[in-house]
DNA sequence: ATGAAAGCGCTAACAG
DNA sequence: CTGTTAGCGCTTTCAT
């Protein structure tokens, strides 16, 4: 089985002739110890291979420098990208990552494991999060912060982006461009960005005048394949529209797949744009002109929020977006 | 701050009126518990709510019911595939994950904070691992299993998938086309799948007569950026390959970038084969032809031979290795 | 400035 | 079958 045998703050405390709360105050960067006393311990847990037993730590009442992630899968591009910059920043501060995986619709006490578990704070990346979930997380004070969410009572942080003026500016391109009839492709109708990525498409519709057409809106969930089959129904309309929106990359990419079987092309046929700017937007063909959200630095601001409120620095939730941006690359044109 | 109070053990016993060293065992699916006392248990346990406090039971030489896994990155398609298995696994064992993001050539001591953290075992999908790193888990008896690694020792457990075998087939299936130039754009060198691969493509090539040729040759890093300039070089040979065989998927298209810079068409010009089968091989354009590995699997696998160790059913470390199958899509096409 | 002592919540012998 | 008793390694008052 495994040794449980490691050094331990005793065995410094001992090697160091100090006792064992001296070294816990060292380690802690406590003030009021003599340097010469914090030297020496600190040298000889060094030399000793000294390591902190977290689970010890935590149980004690202190910090286990560990932070709890909460995402629906482990496998989507922009859950992905966002991580990534969670762990960056994570990695950066001296913190571990565990991970929860959400599969939509888990129950609320779920969230009650977590904060027994390791984890000094909570990030939230799950789009339609039960609020009972919330309202643990707040009632126990635990630290969390949300992101791609909006917490409609404002007493949890959040991080967001631009949804609504990104989706305006991506829908007034495409009618700069001289489209007229775009089609919509959209995320799960739940989801709070999902529907202001779909105010953003209508209001920038009829700000140019454009009366818009239900016939031209579909819903979807975010996904290659349904936006596969909604873009054909798209497509079936006559007449066709000459741009689609989709919601996201992922859904661009089904679109993609739908034109192309049509044996039309991208842009000269019809335009394409998504959202999120994952990476292979960037190499797909032709190269997805979309509207990126700063993903990367999502999470790493979730990151400081969060250890802003673990450092008892920050007390008030403070909602925050980021701005998106106009990506235009190679699969729109106009209209001639 | 965090509210500590949350109901114990302890006041689960007093509840249902037997010691906690009962409940404990009860919780822990012991034997020799009477049934009506378990029942009793069970119920006050979960009408209270009670969860149990992991750093506790850890601490106590329990398991902690977590898992860690060392990756190199949080958004590299292939190790999102495989960790996706894992954490599927996982939930369905009741176990959580631990992530631990592992630059190339992090020191060895790092193993060792691990070691200290909450994990029960450890699964490394880390190519190139420094020896002292295994050597330090072999040492502690810390159960663990490589993924996609092979351990020349032959001491710890390993997961891989038939490299040499799927480049071979892949290589056979380009010859089978007609192909006779066949470029190579390989991974990082010192790391055994990539060396395998490049071994496949040889012997291929060997055994149909061809002799192969240097120049058609290039080691890259997995990675797209590499790969496109690799391809570029591949292209300016005079003849230049008919066909392309890349290391890994995102190097193919890389390649795919590469190759449509120059106004060729795939695979009417030049055909094109990968390695992986992470999604986007099939909904690319064209759909790409490449060789399969059981990503999902291999994770589900590894937290199978993991959890036997910890359940000490399997003492003995075990090699295996998985099948690849060759996906033949659009990126490929017969020499005229 | 530093030591002593009391837990944190739980597991695992050891007695009954 | 069940209760008692030690710890696991560390943080944190409370003294000194």
């Amino acid at each position: 089985m495994r040794d449980k045998r490691a050094v331990t703050i005793f065995d410094v405390a001992r090697a160091s002739g100090v006792s064992y709360s001296t070294v816990s105050r060292v380690l802690n960067g406590f003030a009021f110890v003599k340097e010469s006393t914090r030297q020496k311990v600190l040298n000889t847990a060094e030399k000793m291979g000294y390591v902190a037993n977290l689970q010890a730590r935590s149980l004690a009442g202190g910090k286990s420098q560990v932070i709890g992630l909460v995402i629906p899968n482990l496998d989507e591009g922009y859950v992905n990208s966002i991580s990534s910059g969670i762990d960056e920043a994570l990695t950066k501060a001296n913190y571990d990552l565990m991970i929860y995986t959400n599969k939509y619709g888990k129950e609320a006490k779920y969230v009650n494991s977590i904060i027994h578990g390791p984890s000094d704070g909570l990030i939230l990346l799950v789009p339609l999060i039960p609020s009972s979930y919330l309202d643990t997380l707040r009632h126990k004070h635990f630290p969390h912060v949300l992101i791609d969410q909006i917490d409609p009572s404002a007493q949890s942080s959040s991080i967001n982006s631009s949804n609504f003026q990104g989706a305006y500016e991506a829908t007034s391109y495409l009618i700069s461009l001289g489209h007229r009839r775009i089609g919509f492709i959209g995320g799960i109708p739940e989801i709070h960005s999902a529907q202001e990525r779909l105010k953003g498409y209508k209001q920038a519709l009829s700000d140019h005048q454009l009366a818009w057409d239900e016939s031209l809106i579909q819903t979807g969930n975010f996904q290659h394949q349904l936006a596969y089959e909604n873009s054909q129904k798209l497509l079936n309309l006559s007449p066709p529209p000459s741009a689609i929106f989709a919601s996201n990359d992922l859904s661009a990419f089904g679109a993609m797949e739908a034109i192309r079987e049509r044996g039309l092309n991208i842009p000269e046929d019809i335009s394409l744009i998504g959202f999120d700017d994952i990476p292979q937007a960037s190499i797909s063909y032709p190269k997805l002109s979309t509207v990126r959200q700063p993903l990367k630095e999502m999470g790493k601001l979730a990151v400081e929020m969060l250890l802003a409120q673990l450092e008892q620095k920050q007390s008030q939730p403070q909602q925050v977006i980021l701005t998106t941006k106009l990506v235009i690359r190679d699969s729109c044109k106009g209209l001639i």
